[in-house]
RNA sequence: UCACUACUACUCUA
């Protein structure tokens, strides 16, 4: 059993949990029941590829079985739960757990805290902090970083320095995260002197930045279009030791494209190679998108050829990027091609590549035709959004079609999507 | 003992 366990959980680490639970079934059979460990690994490996149900489901059949669940069980589901924005299943699970006399954990509260968070509802939880504190339960630096953290997000920055102020209170120093996470806040807005004034306390503090430091500043000298700044940070962080990654390269080269200069950005698409960091989809899809944008259109094609022939498997969002860039530099029969040629790639087009296609199909005037893939979402599993039918309005504004427009602003609100 | 939790980059409308 011990090695067969071992199999499960390799098998979920990898994220092969289909796998796994076939496997699982098949020890069942042969009469080894699963234990713990097993159902452990099946749920952590269910979670993490997000699928909570099963995972739910899995921890049904703990208890019908009588192995009896722990606090690490029940936490990797509330956090693969709130993960996905399910935080009153994750509560309703907490509780659940509560009744059962399994304790909770600082982790199970971090995870609820950072769910509440990302749902904007940073009231309740700094409600939670209360409450876990009232159980005596003590919060740790990572408890309070998730608040910093969501407070930057929603761009409440006093909010944020309020919760470091208490953690200091509470005889928590600040720790490389949390100054990470307000570093973003303040990036976030735009606010590059107070970032770096950040940046400097945390050095004073012999709080040592990391890649993720450099890379949040990058990028917030990237946005405020100074790439100078940004450039001069790339060489800081090398001078001092730290290697830039994946993320910094892309930063960078999108940096480069927002200002106008594609091609700078294409240059260190081939540069980070010679650094060690070989560029990832998301690379891909940012250079292909600032050449597009910046009317570099045959640049943008040969570069997608080139892409085609690497060991990458472009994925949908590369090829919405090159319709897209098609579409808008006036290729719409290019775009169309390619978009046929998807099913061929492997590929199935998504919301994302409809409403590119949309938008096309107007600005050529074709608003028959748009009108009739607007109407196919629906059949073709991915339903139209907010922006499909704020796209296609604009093209019937655009023909001066009043009297469609009437009616799909009515559908609109019927559907409760919001207009432009 | 081990296993669960925090920060950074990408495509469509405005």
């Amino acid at each position: 059993l011990v090695t067969l366990n071992t199999i499960v959980n390799g098998l979920c680490v990898e994220g092969n949990v289909a796998q796994a639970l076939t496997l699982t079934r098949h020890m069942d059979n042969a009469g080894y029941q699963p234990n713990s460990y097993t159902f452990g690994a099946l749920i952590n490996g269910l979670c993490k590829i997000g699928d909570t149900k099963s995972a739910v489901f899995c921890l049904k059949s703990m208890v019908e079985r009588n192995v009896e669940p722990n606090v690490v069980v029940y936490n990797a589901i509330i956090d693969g739960l709130c993960k996905r924005g399910l935080v009153s299943e994750g509560l309703n699970l907490f509780s659940e757990m509560n009744d059962k006399g399994i304790q909770a954990t600082v982790s199970s509260y971090n995870c609820l805290i950072q769910g509440l968070c990302n749902v904007g509802k940073l009231k309740c939880a700094a409600n939670l902090l209360n409450e876990m504190m009232e159980k005596g339960v003590i919060p740790d630096v990572q408890t309070f970083t998730i608040l910093v953290d969501g407070f930057c997000k929603e761009g409440l920055i006093l909010g944020a320095r309020s919760v470091i102020c208490f953690m200091v209170q509470m005889g928590e120093e600040p720790n490389v995260v949390t100054y990470n996470s307000l570093i973003s806040g303040y990036c976030l807005l735009n606010q590059m002197e107070d970032a770096m004034k950040v940046f400097d306390v945390m050095r004073s503090r012999k709080c040592y930045p990391s890649v993720v430091t450099y890379n949040s500043l990058i990028h917030g000298w990237c946005k405020v279009r100074e790439v100078d700044k940004a450039m001069c940070l790339l060489g800081e962080m090398v001078d001092g030791g730290l290697c830039p990654d994946v993320v910094t390269w892309t930063t960078l080269v999108g940096g480069f494209c927002e200002v106008g200069k594609p091609l700078a950005g294409k240059k260190l698409f081939f540069t980070m190679n010679e650094y060690g960091q070989v560029p990832n989809l998301l690379t891909c899809a940012v250079i292909l998108d600032g050449l597009f944008k910046c009317h570099f259109r045959s640049e943008a094609v040969s570069l997608c050829r080139v892409m085609e022939e690497s060991d990458l498997d472009l994925d949908i969002v590369i090829y919405n990027v090159m319709i897209d860039g098609l579409c808008k530099t006036g290729k719409l029969n290019d775009a169309r091609k390619l978009l046929d040629c998807l099913p061929a790639k492997g590929l199935r087009f998504d919301s994302y590549t409809c409403n590119i296609m949309i938008g096309g199909l107007c600005r050529e005037g074709f608003l028959g035709d748009a009108e009739d893939l607007l109407m196919k979402m629906e059949e073709t599993g991915c339903p139209p959004n907010a922006c499909s039918y704020n796209v296609f309005l604009q093209g019937l504004l655009r023909k001066k079609d009043v009297l469609r427009s009437r009616k799909y602003l009515q559908l609109m609100k019927g559907k409760g999507f919001a207009v432009d």
